[in-house]
DNA sequence: ACACCAATGTAACGCCGATATAGGCGAGCC
DNA sequence: GGCTCGCCTATATCGGCGTTACATTGGTGT
């Protein structure tokens, strides 16, 4: 973004410096809290500022949560990059399913924010999340082993790990409810159809 | 004779009236408001009664709700057991999947409820509601088209249809994505054997 | 050098959920 | 009838919340 010389404005770093302290701040107690914990006053305490701080930089405190929220988002979409997917497409789905369900597990609040009501506007990390795992599908498609049409079958897959997601995070399941993997593989399955080539089975895959 | 149970003293009936009054109000400001914008005051002000009263009642704001969403299982079991389900076992689990999306979609702010969070033990209504998804598994495994364990088998497909229909009331979702029927369709398929299985009386669970 | 304006603080408003306390009033006993 | 007792409801209030009108300060551009 900064193509011009960023020139440095004293007011201005302090400016952005107060304006993460408050961002941290949100995030930790959001993440500790939740959303109905998360007080203006507690923030402000815990960054240091006073109300009409946080209000002047971001306006109420709905548009600070979503502006955490857009943050967790890149946190989720770093869950798949920063991790090495299998080479199989079919196999990478899975993965990826796995990947899903163990960040909304290990974040059960952020989840619930980022999937629990769509914001005003779909946030482009948000869109980008999407992004990803609609090319995962594509992958599949890609090698002839997609069989439904591509945004369907993203959507389907979607809603099948949020599904399961969900009910683990809301404590109607445990984390070793055997119906996660059910529902992960029959879905899989319906959506690609068996690898060309017939005699090499891919590892550890037991219908 | 009456009964001991239903001897009427008249402070016992207004007493029950007033409950009912507030059960009434706050169930009202739910479906309309929901959670949050459900206040105490405004309970007091449409059931005529003072604060109080209402924690008299019900001890305080959660237990309100939780005792509204105690009936919501109701309707939403009423939702399945008024209407007449198609004979054929895969059929009626079809079916079930979209008057479970319909009832979510008719009542979002009660499905949230009642399925966004599990309560402290699982209402009785709620059990109860969740026995008639699995009896209608059963009626699958009854007619030896089910090829996953019972519990499982319910299990999933409950996490499909609940993963759509989440994906639906948070407005991620349009009415008539096609990926609805997709998903339903797909887990159906992987859960039912395609055709009646002949001879084999096997109504217990293969796998 | 000075006027401007973004950044921050002070103080307050109107809500909220929740409660201590007191009063009303039918029920049952003499 | 008249009494007390226990359940039910109202009055008044508390502390906390999100939010905002207003004042203040200090860096910035001219």
């Amino acid at each position: 973004m900064p193509t011009k010389a960023t020139v440095l404005r004293s007011r201005d770093v302090e400016s952005e410096a107060t304006r993460r302290a408050i961002l941290d701040a949100a995030e930790d107690l959001l993440a500790t809290v939740g959303e109905d914990g998360l007080s203006i006053r507690e923030v402000c305490t815990r960054a240091g500022v006073t109300a009409p701080t946080i209000y002047h930089h971001f306006g109420d405190k709905a548009a600070l949560v979503a502006r955490v929220v857009e943050d967790c988002f890149a946190d989720f979409g770093n869950a798949f990059a920063h991790r090495a997917a299998p080479a199989d497409p079919v196999e990478a789905l899975r993965w990826s399913f796995d990947r899903y369900v163990e960040y909304g597990l290990r974040h059960p609040i952020h989840y619930r924010l980022m999937f629990g009501k769509r914001l005003s506007r779909p946030s482009p990390a948000g869109l980008a999340s999407y992004d990803g795992l609609r090319r995962r599908v594509m992958a599949l498609a890609d090698a002839g082993r997609l069989r439904a049409p591509l945004e369907e079958a993203t959507a389907a897959f979607w809603a099948s790990v949020h599904g399961v997601t969900s009910l683990l995070i809301s404590q109607f399941w445990s984390p070793d409810n055997p119906a996660i993997a059910l529902v992960r593989d029959a879905m899989i399955d319906q959506l690609s159809t068996p690898k060309p080539a017939p005699a090499r089975r891919t590892k550890g895959t037991p219908r």
